[in-house]
DNA sequence: GGCATGTACGAGAGTATATA
DNA sequence: TATATACTCTCGTACATGCC
């Protein structure tokens, strides 16, 4: 048994913006004809549509129990988020909707460590490997590396070779804190060290200098020692 | 023409909801 | 509670397009 890919469609980050400033609006039944009726100029094909309010949903709607609260914290202030802030908000739940997405971002981000160019054949094969030799696993890795430059992550240098974008400074408070909880969320932990989190491939279009002070202050976490120079962030129990 | 890539469609399994 | 029905989600694959 092949492991589900789902992200098999390219997607916008209008088409993100939008869903997230419905979801507190609308009952989830209400939400499939809105996104429908939004997306109808840009998916022309029903079941195309279908498919891209299924992902939007997942995305934005349907998250893990876990991060409903921040999640619910981060529409609050939606509105007053720059376009980097929105962007990495996108980034995560996109990364806890979808494992295909995480494992290309993860992938991505760890080959950019290593050199500056990365080719679509090398993560095209690495998902191969991982999720089965077969064409959807193809059709999945363009959808999201479609989604990766339509959101300007990555520049495409040649016909097959990318490279990244300026990285991205996150500072907000309410951020980073969306962000530890995502890593923690989708690496299935309740404790990092903070230099692993800020340094964390799975993030490789941002740049997040944890404000430890302030996210004391948020009493999501809490921090201890490991050693003299360690420092690890753990998640508070609710 | 052959190949790669993006988009669309139909099928089937799984899940949620309505009704008796 | 059991069953029927509707809806959601994922998949394989067909088709269209562009490039070599």
């Amino acid at each position: 048994m092949s492991k589900p890919v789902g992200f098999d469609q390219k997607v916008l980050l209008n088409h993100l913006d939008y869903t997230a400033n419905q979801t507190k609006k609308h009952s989830r039944k209400e939400m499939y004809t809105v996104l429908d009726n939004y997306l109808r100029d840009d998916i022309t094909g029903v079941k195309s549509r279908k498919n891209a309010i299924t992902m939007l949903m997942k995305i934005w709607y349907r998250v893990d129990d876990e991060l409903k609260p921040i999640r619910d914290e981060i529409l609050e202030e939606f509105s007053q988020l720059t376009n980097e802030e929105r962007l990495l908000v996108h980034w995560g739940l996109t990364i806890a909707a979808y494992p295909f997405f995480k494992d290309v971002s993860n992938e991505f981000g760890r080959l950019f460590q290593l050199q500056d160019e990365v080719s679509s054949k090398a993560i095209n094969n690495r998902m191969k490997e991982a999720y089965g030799d077969r064409r959807r696993v193809e059709v999945a890795t363009s959808a999201v590396l479609g989604s990766m430059k339509a959101w300007n992550i990555i520049q495409p240098v040649s016909k097959s070779i990318y490279t990244i974008s300026e990285k991205i400074i996150i500072t907000s408070s309410l951020i980073q804190s969306f962000f530890v909880q995502i890593l923690l969320n989708v690496l299935d932990s309740d404790a990092l060290h903070v230099d692993l989190i800020e340094n964390h491939p799975l993030f490789f279009p941002f740049n997040c200098e944890l404000n430890i002070t302030e996210l004391r202050e948020r009493k999501s976490f809490s921090f201890y020692r490991q050693g003299v120079k360690d420092l690890v962030i753990e998640r508070n129990p609710i």
